[in-house]
DNA sequence: TGAGCCATACTTCCATACCAGTCAAGCATT
DNA sequence: AATGCTTGACTGGTATGGAAGTATGGCTCA
């Protein structure tokens, strides 16, 4: 993933921030790897000032760490930090999805089974595509429940946890989830409030076996494997 | 309140940040009321960037609005606003008080308790001294649970709370919200985990007849006294 | 008198220059 | 050879200048 071309007309800060916010996501930035204004200003053909907003906002939602007159690196990830940041989104998410089950609104259970239907249609290696329709299931139920604000800030929230869901996806993993899908729309549709929630419970807890599993598969990613020194250019690799 | 002065040699952007947010969040700036960047850098004595960059952050926490070449103004309050701000709140902190109970940590107790007594002595038209008494009890119980970053998220999201917690702050109301802490603080005692959730439900729920009472009582904080045009557009994400 | 145009004084956003702090390589000294 | 110090190339933070866009007040013209 390269950095992609910036639209000039436009405010170049947000499209900076999106842009390397998603190749830390996808991995194409590794935890620990150094970023500099200067260099992500160069590769983008900016100047430094919307980089360093952009890196503002990145520090802010917890994906670099930003060390005064040092440098900038992509956090590492540590099994605290996607725990913490599921504990607020169950907690966010379960809230939610119990308001969607005692509205019980036929179009949303027809909405929801619908997108069911997409997502058992993905091909089981196609991981960012079920990923994003994971993503668009959730947005579904935050936004039945009338909370547009509240889904504003799992998103947010939710960055540590997807760069984990990306690195854990394995094939057999989309029929799981899908089945836990299915699960909390059954009790949307038979507006039962509680096995709603449950099932949104146990769906987000997911998470916390799959960070395990990486902790001991992938240690490298949670250690870091860029030594902090080095920042002398030579990589051919334009990693910002 | 006025712009108090800068520490030079420590990073200028996070100060300004932290007086604007506390002179926005205790009324000196009253909502609607337009900033710019170069007259706040001028009181403050800074150059325009520091200033940018907190109104960024001012503007991720919904406490400004940056509409790009028209101006930074404050936000109004808004019932909306208030009452999705109390959504996560309410989310987040019942989590966390079902934790705290579960567990039942007998120096938790004493120390809200203690924290209960340190309450009962503010006299009762001392709101600031109150509310500060208040964040500390909740951020307590957070820490009780071991939840310093679901902490985080709630002190970004209770900004807008807070103003409408200072403005429709009246004497006898602090009475009843200790009463509140109290049954909260009595359910963790007896570790039980759904009277302590009920208990903190009720409690954030306060907020909402006092945002109802305040849109009635005090609608141009709401409206704006300050009228700006062009009401048809949203700068969400215009700033990074 | 009233409607439309235009100069102008703002605004935020981006680019550039300078500053102080950090850190490692390498010389100088022991 | 080992250790301490200097030096210089980095870093992010701040200051400042210029560009593009917007709102406004006054002018022109009907």
């Amino acid at each position: 993933m390269k950095p992609e071309e910036i639209d000039q007309s436009a405010a170049v800060a947000p499209q900076i921030y999106r842009s390397i916010r998603a190749r830390i996501v996808a991995g194409a930035l590794e935890p620990g790897a150094p970023l500099s204004e200067a260099e992500v200003a160069a590769a983008y053909r900016v100047s430094r000032q919307p980089v360093r907003e952009a890196f503002i906002r990145l520090a802010a939602v917890g994906l670099v760490q930003v060390r005064p007159q040092r440098g900038t690196y992509v956090t590492e990830i540590t099994e605290k930090a996607v725990l913490d940041a599921r504990f607020v989104r169950e907690a966010i998410e379960a809230e939610i999805v119990r308001l969607v089950a005692g509205a019980a609104d036929p179009s949303v259970v027809a909405e929801l089974r619908a997108q069911l239907a997409l997502q058992r249609a993905v091909k089981p290696d196609d991981a960012a595509t079920f990923l994003r329709l994971d993503e668009r299931f959730h947005r579904t139920l935050a936004e039945a429940a009338d909370q547009p604000y509240a889904w504003g800030v799992v998103e947010e929230v939710k960055a540590q946890m997807d760069r984990v869901r990306m690195l854990s996806y394995y094939p057999q993993h989309m029929t799981r989830l899908i089945e836990q899908h299915q699960a909390v729309v059954d009790a949307i549709a038979d507006a039962d409030v509680a096995a709603a929630e449950r099932a949104m419970r146990a769906h987000l807890r997911e998470i916390i076996q799959s960070v395990r599993e990486l902790v001991s598969e992938r240690p490298d990613l949670f250690t870091g494997t860029h030594n902090r020194r080095n920042h002398g250019r030579k990589s051919n690799d334009a990693t910002v």
